[in-house]
DNA sequence: CCCTACCCAG
């Protein structure tokens, strides 16, 4: 409890801190700085010159040494070094300036390249165009296009370089009015306007255009053909390849690449002997290949026999021992390649996240050089996968503080840590944050926004991203579909399935689970046993596990034990835990004690840890009046030393969580919720409301005391909801484990009791609970 | 200065 109450304070500070903007050191202000204490030097070489050749001035000849001394500096990445002999020059030509300004580009020093611009006494074309390029390598091209408007003069380097930002940036349109307009075009205009086209997606216009013309360069072909193999179009690429009056390297790893990242590996093997140059992209390729289609010894044959290797190439070896679990054998690599780039380390860290061992990940992570945003939304992940979120929201407001720029995949990494700790106003923050980068109507981010208000509760604000989802994918239906069912809406979950059809988007098995549950949770028996058989036909899917659990689910909740009982023997596979899940839970549900012994039997067999499993038993043989059973199985769970695992609730309150555990005192206002529930429990048994205390012993969080069921968790959560939560607005409780049987009743009630819309997510699904009834229909 | 290989996210 104190554990838990500690990490919402935690929680608190990161809410604080997650809106200060990032606060870089201002650059231009050690401009400033250097070139105050690189005046004196400058007198001295100055009064040394003058001494020397007093009479001649400074020779055009000696000035391009000096530039060329700039340019030397600038190229070793030493800005300071090059300031200081451009500060320290007699005279400066055009060509000096355009040194600085070129030179400070290369490092990325935006501001201080615009800076010394803006000084340029003379600017001559070339400043114009590196000036140009600059804003278009910022991304900045309204910038970009006031300077190009504003130009003296142009030539052909400033209209391509107004058409690759145009380009770059996704206009594909206005690239195409720049490249109607320019006066003169070369090749590289031409490649421009193709690439534009291609890495648009808009590959029929670019092979329009392609066929417009015949002399193209073999770059132009690459272009195309790459485009075609992105998308999975192998046959025209290599009708292109054919047709190619020339190829290079390019051309023959591009396809070789086609062939070998879709499962094509004798195709790629058979164009990998023929290539007349095979380098390092080749071999790496088939390394790649090999890997991505799990013949791993394969891979490891090509690697070994790689003539010459670099960092890609040991990365893709290690990706394919990481892939395999062998994190052995990728560790061995990783310490034994010659250099380590950030993607080395990235994919170690995941290896390790993936794989729950969450501390050698971390560790690697606070040791690597250098990080960049992928290392960030791998360790982020980690911590949300192993369901520590807190650590992991901390970790993505740490990465803000380091200045780390928020793209879309850690983005993505901190919804899934929101959702995972139902963190609805931190999700919603981020959002917010989102909108403002222009992320949020991507498919990954929006699928991943989708999935965070779905498991934070608020399906609502879920459906209203799904529409705003541009070009929705299958994970996008699927998310909705089980976002719905999860809570209940069975009706609104077969709609979006659908609509999804009508749309022409083709349902896959996951599709098809989110399906069926949400019949199981809605008890449309007839409609799920409809689509169970329909799958093959319909859709070419293979009911595999899950769906078969789903159906016995179905089944077994609505009585049918039998029909579900012949349906598990009759799947083609061995029942799993999960299946016989199903199968006890129906026999709870219908007081079949004989049956859910068996299920429970089997399932103790294959998780000998489950602790959830003892209490569904423990309370199937209670509620048939087994005592001595009952405290067989107490007894059991204690010999064979599963862990209980504490139940707790809690709930968000002004970007603050609050966390209860049963009969909790820890909290402030715990007088107030405590006096407030008697006022509640009197209310409600006036409503009608029976405690089931004698009746049924509930879940691990409650043994001993039978008092201690007025005060579970989630009735402390709910009642300190009511009491903080303006009226209108929906309280939202999570609870760890799943709801006990009373407390739903007793929920019920309250709802109805104070008018107020409650949602709680248990460990199962969501149950929305309004006038006096729940969502799931008392069926969970 | 347009084309190819490795690591992240639903």
């Amino acid at each position: 409890m104190l554990k838990a109450m500690r990490g919402s304070y935690r929680l608190r500070q990161l809410h604080s801190t997650s809106h200060r903007s990032l606060h870089n050191e201002p650059i231009n202000k050690s401009l400033q700085n250097i070139r105050k204490t690189t005046t004196p030097s400058k007198k001295t070489l100055n009064s040394r010159h003058d001494a020397k050749n007093k009479k001649s001035p400074i020779s055009d000849s000696e000035i391009v040494k000096w530039n060329m001394s700039i340019t030397a500096h600038m190229r070793n990445c030493q800005c300071e070094s090059a300031l200081r002999v451009f500060n320290s020059m007699p005279r400066r030509s055009s060509v000096s300036y355009n040194a600085m300004i070129s030179g400070y580009l290369s490092n990325d020093k935006f501001d201080l390249a615009r800076e010394v611009f803006e000084k340029t006494p003379n600017r001559d074309l070339v400043s114009w165009n590196l000036m140009l390029s600059g804003f278009v390598r910022n991304g900045n091209l309204g910038a970009a296009r006031s300077l190009f408007d504003q130009m003296p003069e142009r030539d052909v380097v400033s209209w391509n370089a107004m058409l690759s930002g145009y380009a770059q940036n996704g206009y594909v349109d206005e690239a195409r009015k720049i490249f109607d307009r320019m006066p003169d075009k070369n090749v590289i205009s031409w490649n421009g306007i193709l690439a534009a086209y291609v890495q648009n997606g808009r590959i029929e216009e670019a092979r329009n255009l392609f066929e417009s013309k015949t002399d193209w360069e073999v770059v132009s072909w690459n272009c195309l053909m790459g485009g075609y193999v992105k998308r999975k179009r192998l046959v025209d690429a290599r009708c292109l390849f054919d047709r190619m009056p020339i190829r290079d390297e390019i051309s023959w790893n591009t396809l070789i690449t086609g062939y070998a990242q879709n499962g094509e590996l004798l195709e790629a093997r058979r164009l990998f002997d023929e290539s007349p140059t095979r380098d390092v992209f080749t071999w790496t390729t088939m390394v790649s290949g090999y890997v991505q289609n799990g013949m791993l010894d394969e891979a490891r044959r090509f690697f070994d026999e790689m003539p010459k290797k670099n960092e890609v190439s040991w990365n893709a070896m290690i990706a394919g021992y990481v892939q395999c679990k062998r994190m052995d054998i990728a560790r061995e690599l990783f310490e034994a390649m010659p250099y380590r780039n950030i993607s080395s380390w990235n994919t170690m860290i995941t290896g390790y996240a993936q794989g729950g061992d969450i501390s050698q990940a971390r560790n690697l992570f606070d040791r690597m050089p250098r990080r960049d945003g992928i290392s960030w939304a791998a360790i982020i992940a980690g911590y949300a996968q192993i369901g520590q979120g807190e650590e992991a929201l901390q970790l993505f407001v740490k990465m803000k503080r380091d200045g780390e720029r928020l793209n879309r995949s850690s983005f993505t990494c901190s919804l899934r840590a929101c959702a995972d700790v139902a963190a609805l106003e931190l999700g919603k923050q981020l959002h917010g944050q989102l909108v403002k980068a222009g992320y949020e109507t991507g498919c990954y981010v929006g699928n991943a926004l989708l999935a965070m208000y779905c498991k934070c509760g608020d399906i609502d604000e879920a459906y209203d991203v799904f529409e705003d989802i541009a070009e929705k994918d299958v994970v996008s239906w699927n998310t909705m579909i089980a976002g719905y069912a999860r809570h209940g809406f069975g009706k609104e979950a077969l709609m979006v399935f659908e609509s999804m059809k009508t749309v022409g988007i083709n349902p896959d098995d996951v599709t098809m689970v989110g399906v069926l549950s949400a019949c199981s949770h809605t008890g449309l028996v007839d409609k799920g046993t409809q689509y169970f058989y329909s799958m093959d036909r319909d859709y070419g899917i293979t009911a595999n596990s899950k769906h078969y659990t789903c159906m016995i689910d179905l089944l077994g909740r609505a009585g049918r034990l039998d029909e579900a009982q012949n349906l598990m023997r009759n799947m083609p596979f061995e029942p799993d835990a999960a299946t016989w899940g199903a199968v006890l839970g129906a026999s709870r549900i219908h007081g079949n004690t004989e049956l859910g012994e068996k299920a429970a039997e089997m399932i103790f067999e294959m998780e000998p840890d489950n602790a959830g499993m003892y209490v569904l038993l423990s309370n199937l043989y209670a509620a048939s009046g087994r005592w001595v059973d009952v405290s067989k199985m107490r007894l059991k769970m204690r010999d064979s030393g599963v862990k209980k695992v504490p139940g707790y609730s809690w709930l968000e309150v002004q970007n603050m969580i609050h966390t209860f555990s049963v009969g909790d005192h820890f909290h402030p206002d715990r007088e107030k919720i405590y006096a407030f529930l008697e006022e509640l429990d009197l209310k409600m048994k006036l409503d009608g409301y029976v405690s089931s205390t004698k009746l049924v012993l509930h879940d691990v969080e409650e043994e001993e005391k039978e008092h201690m069921l007025k005060y579970h968790s989630e009735k402390l959560a709910v009642a300190f909801g009511i009491l903080s939560i303006p009226a209108g607005r929906p309280i939202r409780v999570m609870k760890n484990l799943r709801v006990c049987e009373d407390c739903h009743n007793a929920i019920k009630h309250i709802s109805k009791i104070e008018g107020r819309l409650i949602i709680l997510r248990d460990s199962h699904r969501f149950h929305h609970f309004s006038g006096g009834s729940c969502s799931c229909g008392d069926y969970w």
